[in-house]
DNA sequence: CCTTGAACTCAAGTTCACTTCAACTTGAAC
DNA sequence: GTTCAAGTTGAAGTGAACTTGAGTTCAAGG
């Protein structure tokens, strides 16, 4: 455990938690320890990575889960999945240049008009879900009980 | 209550709690019920861009509190707020680009190497703090309990 | 006056990704 | 055989930003 946790850079606590989550797996030595396989390492840096990207515990386990056989990554499956990531970073720093934009065409307006102001407006930020364009994609809103 | 909800988007229970947190202010009917000043639109405007460049409520408090005698920001106050948050949303970009660039770089090197792939090195995503470049600010990570 | 929808308060609940705690057990080294 | 750092468990705690619920009161229309 404890080198697993030194070479992975996860907390012990954390490891045993993505073990009940199902992310990895562990079996136990005769005292009831957990023994780790090297493959282990790779999810967990799959994992991290994953996490870096913004994606939840659930979508990391899906993920995982969709590896045929529910392998560790090989080359092939890490080739198309950071094709995905990678668009879905194209989308967060999309989502940011608008918003970025939308406050540099704002610069000295003054306004903050509730309805006119684009780096305001409640209707492009809040509005019903699917209609036009949002500022902020749910990815990069401060996670929120009722928004995801 | 249910108009200021209305017009400015904000669900009434947040309203009362940007109340509470000494965000807006409200006086009262004679039977207790709010009764809202037309600045506290403009107030609840800001802290809506205020929050999707992603300040917390404590920040968004010391925001408002530095405007000088407390008030609602005029267009002087707004410029120099808004080139501010500008910067804040250049720096979550720049996380982003070079996450992605990164990430560009490790397409096809199927590598996820724990201490050598710059995507998942948990030297860079967590070492120290102060040392070398962070792939990704505290403010991109998924707000954690001992991180932040 | 009566009804009814809107507002009130206060405490407790929610989500996520973990951490912390307390009480206890293992297992490698000496 | 003793020691003790390192491991185990399950339950509870954390923080942010609100929401939900229960029970009560307000106020405008008829």
């Amino acid at each position: 455990m404890g080198e697993i946790s030194r070479r992975s850079g996860f907390a012990a606590s954390a490891i045993r938690y993505y073990e009940a989550e199902g992310l990895i797996e562990a079996h136990r030595s005769g005292g009831g320890q957990r023994r780790f396989e090297r493959n282990v390492l790779r999810r967990l840096a799959f994992i991290r990575a994953a996490s870096n990207v913004g994606l939840t515990i659930e979508e990391i386990r899906e993920e995982l889960g969709r590896l045929p056989g529910n392998r560790t990554p090989t080359k092939a499956d890490w080739q198309r999945i950071s094709r995905h990531w990678g668009r879905r970073l194209d989308e967060q720093i999309a989502a940011l240049q608008r918003l970025k934009s939308g406050l540099d065409g704002c610069i000295g307006c003054g306004c903050l008009s509730l309805r006119s102001c684009a780096f305001s407006n409640p209707d492009d930020v809040h509005g019903e879900r699917g209609a036009g364009a949002r500022l902020l994609p749910d990815s990069l809103r401060r996670p929120h009980p009722t928004r995801r």
